[in-house]
DNA sequence: GCCAACGTTGGC
DNA sequence: GCCAACGTTGGC
C-alpha cells in the first residue's frame, strides 16, 4: 500500500516538538484523541511508516513544527483508564477501549511555517487544517502537499 | 476573552 | 430520528 500522509495537531504547552525530540527513542503515543472521526484515521487508516506534519495548535505561533512518522498500529490509549487524566473517560474499560492512539516518532525538526505562509501558497489552498471551521485533530494530507510543503517551503527532500 | 464552527448529548 | 442546547476547538 502507498504511504500516506497526515498532518497531526498538538498543543505545545502539551507536547511540543521539542519535547518529541527529547522523549526516549523520540517517539512518543498520541494520546489524547477524543473525536471519534480522528480515532477512525488512527484505527483504519494509519499505517507504520505513514507521513506526519506537526502541527502546533493554540498557542502562540500556530503553524507546522516539523515531521514525524507513524511507528506503530493503533492500540488502546492508556490515559482513557487514568480516572487522574483530563483525558479519563469513564464509559471504556479495558474489554472495551473506546480511544486508541498510534506511536509517532520525531523524523525532522523544521522551521516553522505558520498560517500566513501556508495560505499564502496556492498549492495549499485544499488543506484541511486551512479550511474555515476546521477542528478536526488529524487531518489526512495529500502527496502533493507533503511534497509541496517539503520541497518548496522547507526545501529539502521529502 | 471573543466568537464562529462543529460535535455530542439528551428530551421528545 | 429530530433538533435545540451545550461544550469544545482554536485562531485572532
Amino acid at each position: 500500500m502507498a504511504r500516506r500522509y497526515w498532518l497531526m495537531k498538538s498543543e505545545p504547552s502539551e507536547v511540543s516538538i521539542d519535547d518529541l525530540a527529547h522523549a526516549p527513542a523520540q517517539t512518543v503515543p498520541w494520546f489524547g484523541v477524543r473525536n471519534y472521526q480522528a480515532r477512525n484515521f488512527m484505527r483504519d487508516e494509519m499505517r507504520i511508516g505513514d507521513g506526519v506534519l506537526f502541527y502546533h495548535s493554540s498557542c502562540p505561533q500556530p503553524g507546522i513544527a516539523g515531521t514525524a512518522e507513524v511507528v506503530s498500529a493503533a492500540y488502546p490509549d492508556a490515559t482513557q483508564f487514568d480516572p487522574k487524566s483530563p483525558y479519563f473517560d469513564p464509559k471504556s474499560t479495558p474489554q472495551a477501549p473506546r480511544w486508541v492512539n498510534v506511536d509517532v516518532k520525531l523524523r525532522t525538526r523544521e522551521r516553522l511555517i505558520g498560517l500566513d505562509e501556508l495560505r499564502a501558497e496556492p498549492k495549499l489552498a485544499q488543506m484541511r487544517v486551512l479550511q474555515r471551521g476546521n477542528r478536526l485533530s488529524i487531518t489526512p494530507v495529500t502527496s502533493a502537499q507533503w511534497h509541496t510543503i517539503c520541497e518548496r517551503l522547507w526545501g529539502r527532500s521529502a
